[in-house]
DNA sequence: ATCTTCGGACCCTCAATTTT
DNA sequence: AAATTGAGGGTCCGAAGATG
């Protein structure tokens, strides 16, 4: 379900506090907004379909297959594969919609319905994780920068200085590349 | 300090319903 | 038929607990 406007691109790794993504120059994350600030909040975006292990772990998932996630936890491609959507119910009786006013205002009307059970899917376990990861962030949706190590910034966040650049590449194969790796800085 | 877990807020899709 | 509504089914933020 992607909003198919901005990207929230925080890179939606694990861990919030230890994630200088979060607070980095390229996070265009600025949802939620400041108590005291105007309500001015974006739309978060989501991808059409998580890959299954970023769905086990409710954590962001990217288009690019393998996703960023998955790379950086070292899944292979053949693991890092969507999600099955179930299929929408039919023939759900809603009752009567509620009338609207001109500015759109509900019309008050007491027609509750039973209310299913909308439990949240569950959260699985986390995939392994791996020692020393190099840390990794979107540049596009089918590609990543990545750097190590991060250089702490004096404002809030880090510098953001991409020492290489990958490119998963779907060979004629059907394999998965690694990705072709570019110095930062030249031109491809 | 970093990683993992997961509650629940947020988002989109699309069938049901209403309006033209 | 087209427009509107709103629930279903999904993603993923972010706080808290666990771990090294």
């Amino acid at each position: 379900m992607p909003s198919s406007d901005e990207k929230s691109a925080d890179g939606g790794d694990d861990s919030p506090t230890s994630d200088p993504f979060q607070s980095s120059p390229a996070s265009l994350h600025i949802y939620p907004s400041l108590p005291t600030s105007p309500t001015v909040r974006l739309k978060r975006s989501q991808v059409k379909n998580a890959c299954t292990n970023c769905q086990k772990a409710c954590k962001k998932c990217d288009p690019a297959r393998p996703c960023l996630r998955c790379v950086k936890y070292r899944f292979t491609p053949e693991e890092c594969v969507d999600s099955q959507r179930k299929e929408r119910k039919k023939g759900v009786k809603r009752g009567p919609y509620k009338k609207r006013d001109a500015k759109g205002n509900n019309i008050a009307q007491n027609d509750s319905l039973p209310q299913p059970d909308t439990s949240p899917p569950p959260c699985g376990p986390a995939p392994a994780t791996f020692a020393g990861s190099m840390a990794v962030e979107y540049a596009t949706e089918t590609s990543f920068y990545g750097q190590f190590p991060l250089l702490p910034s004096d404002k809030s966040g880090y510098l953001y200085h991409p020492q290489f650049y990958l490119a998963p590449v779907l060979l004629s194969t059907g394999q998965w590349d690694e990705g072709f790796m570019y110095p930062h800085g030249s031109s491809h």
